[in-house]
DNA sequence: TTGTACGCGTTATCAG
DNA sequence: CTGATAACGCGTACAA
């Protein structure tokens, strides 16, 4: 008794003597269809199994229930977090999402977005991957109104809806805290100049120091392109076997922090007394690590939702071009590995 | 000088004036085309920019490119490489992943199935929620076709492809390693008897105390819903406040496994002398925490490849039943949390 | 080797 | 309030 080929409104609208746009008005609950109409096309429906075929009307409007997203490694906390947050917010609104990782390369993304726009998205929820510098993968969404949100990673240069934290006004915590604590010879481990929270971190950063009037120092500032956790043993080395090693580290992020710890550790280096360590992003391992990382907290899930909610909304409104720019707070959280008072 | 609406294979058949049909075959290189018209199609193609419409395709075909994916919590290390390894898989075979989360709850679940198979995925990787108890949901794929492959939380009362690890053989690897450390009374923190991977390990960790005449208490068995760390501190806590303590603890999940080891050094209970602790997935925490956790490797990506390939193995070959479980082999990786000698 | 014609399932438009 | 019809873009059986 099952259906080889699926139920559709015909073979309901046979059933009822109706019509099929009666069917697929009902099932919309159309306002001109009568009650009865709407409760009996219902009631068939159900009976009959039927399950709309969303191919199909997709067709016919051009756009899917689909959300696409592109982002960079989707196996770290900060990322799958985002994620959740998008894939909350567009269930909610009866859309699916479709996850799509660039691996940090300009290559993959580009390709990344080619496919979805192939596969007919009906939004883009993109943070930057490391390499990029050329936005124009993203035009064929914005000449199609589909619109495009940047997360976190956000390209300046592109005009559409973005969702970010203060990462100036973060980083700048961050280094009056160290400074408070005391250290004077503060080092950075930076992420892509590309990337506008690598720069605007080195920017908070620079901006304390020179506020308080520490000096500068360029061999206390290392960029990397991947901060992982390899990346920093390498830079930990760097910094701690130079003649005046820095008394600080500020690290754009946990996992690098993570590792200057681990090898401070290991070379009997004192913490927080001897170099005080401060992340970003409030990743698990940060509560894991003893002492425990003090770092910036990063609201993945909500950024995730705002994002999707922003997807949603500009999908409503066609041929309206204003974007918006929506700026989180972070807290700074204060913990073992710079608390020396 | 940019269409509204997209460049078709109707446009390109007009400006070579041949045949749409023409135009089809030869955008996917059929053999009953000349060189030359593939040729000059596709030059026209590439000039005017032409994009496949894929959902115009997928209604033909009734079937999209997309692969759906059903997991637990993607922000959890193994669930987000297993994903990584779906995608990896899928793209390189002109897949998109859908996917979404259970949160663990079989309402979801079941809902989530059936979002996803209203959107005409092609296929489905599905790791099992902690409540799921029925299976019915995913009759629907079953009966249309659609394969349906189970990855580590699989269901035994399913017939349909699997993709696991031998759960019972790295339990009984991690119990007999506790035996051989001289741990005596070894607890087990467990998860949900609902899902085969808990109840396999614990078979395997009953199976190690038989073989090597370690009474079984029942009080040095836990079950619990969610090992979080929550959870991990509220055992850690039950067990250590015993009268007679266990001298090893052999965790289902690095998480509470880490929990326990916090807890422990918190008490000032030595780590591994009075209390040795193993985990389980060899999470990125388990080389955080200091001593560093013995663990069992759980690899995610290539379980998350082989379940992609058998989905898209099986999307070729209708109409054939055959069902094949895959077990990959898994580590013990010892570390400094149990190695007392 | 190429063309014609129809159908996939839905929905928007227009007519009643 | 309901129905008929045309389209959405592509793929394929059938015809030439």
């Amino acid at each position: 008794m099952k259906n080889k080929k699926g139920v559709t409104i015909y073979d309901i609208a046979q059933e009822l003597k109706v019509s099929p746009s009666t069917v697929s008005r009902a099932l919309k609950d159309h306002f001109s269809i009568s009650k009865e109409m709407i409760k009996e096309v219902k009631k068939v429906a159900q009976k009959r199994g039927y399950r709309p075929n969303s191919i199909a009307a997709s067709l016919r409007n051009n756009r899917t229930n689909n959300i696409g997203v592109i982002i960079s490694w989707i196996n770290r906390p900060f990322v799958s977090s985002l994620i959740s947050g998008i894939e909350e917010e567009a269930n909610k609104a009866g859309y699916n999402v479709i996850i799509s990782q660039s691996h940090d390369s300009f290559d993959n993304e580009v390709a990344n977005a080619r496919a979805l726009y192939d596969s007919r998205i009906s939004g883009l929820v993109v943070s930057l991957a490391m390499e990029t510098q050329s936005y124009d993968h993203f035009n064929p969404f914005i000449q199609n109104n589909i619109p495009v949100v940047f997360v976190d990673r956000v390209a300046d240069e592109f005009n559409s809806d973005k969702v970010v934290i203060d990462n100036f006004a973060a980083a700048y915590m961050a280094t009056e805290h160290l400074i408070e604590q005391g250290c004077q010879r503060i080092a950075l481990a930076c992420g892509s100049q590309y990337r506008n929270i690598y720069r605007e971190r080195e920017s908070g950063y620079l901006a304390a120091l020179r506020e308080y009037n520490i000096p500068i120092k360029d061999e206390y500032i290392v960029h990397s392109d991947s901060l992982n956790a390899q990346e920093g043993f390498r830079i930990a080395e760097y910094f701690l076997s130079m003649e005046t090693p820095p008394d600080a580290i500020f690290s754009v992020n946990d996992t690098a922090a993570v590792s200057f710890i681990q090898y401070a550790k290991e070379k009997g280096i004192k913490i927080p007394e001897e170099l005080a360590v401060i992340g970003f992003n409030n990743d698990p391992v940060s509560l894991i690590i003893d002492p425990q990382l003090s770092t910036v907290s990063h609201p993945a899930i909500e950024m995730g939702k705002l994002a999707a909610q922003q997807v949603l909304k500009q999908s409503q409104y066609k041929d309206v071009v204003k974007s918006e720019a929506i700026m989180l707070r972070t807290e700074l959280l204060v913990r073992a590995s710079t608390k020396r008072k």
